[in-house]
DNA sequence: AGCCTTTGACCAGCG
DNA sequence: TCGCTGGTCAAAGGC
């Protein structure tokens, strides 16, 4: 599980047949964070694909500090959804 | 004590 | 209306 910065908690997971890969759920551990995480994979396959979705309201990661000047509560509520995509061994064959 | 993770069942939208 | 799929919730065990 790549580390973010932020805590996740899962809370369920599911093998998708339409796409043949197996999709875990996540969500933010915060309550006032509406933030979700989804996680696919090839079953077999080390990349995996993690979708984001909605956005943190409580700003950011907790890790790395410093960055907590431009959160806030003033962020509002911005709704984007990222697609991360891991592909970790670059297999040149 | 709190947190996390895992699995089954239920519900809703579509053809 | 039924069956299928995708998405979410709940309970228990270990550190």
């Amino acid at each position: 599980m790549p580390e973010d910065g932020y805590q996740w908690k899962k809370y369920g997971q599911k093998f998708i047949k339409n796409i043949q890969k197996i999709r875990s759920y996540f969500r933010c551990r915060d309550k006032r964070c509406c933030a979700k995480k989804k996680v696919e994979w090839h079953p077999g396959d080390p990349s995996l694909r993690i979708v984001y979705d909605g956005a943190h309201q409580h700003g950011s990661p907790s890790s790395t500090g410093g960055q907590g000047a431009g959160d806030g509560e003033g962020v509002g509520n911005r709704y984007e959804l990222s697609a991360q995509y891991f592909g970790g061994p670059p297999r040149s064959d």
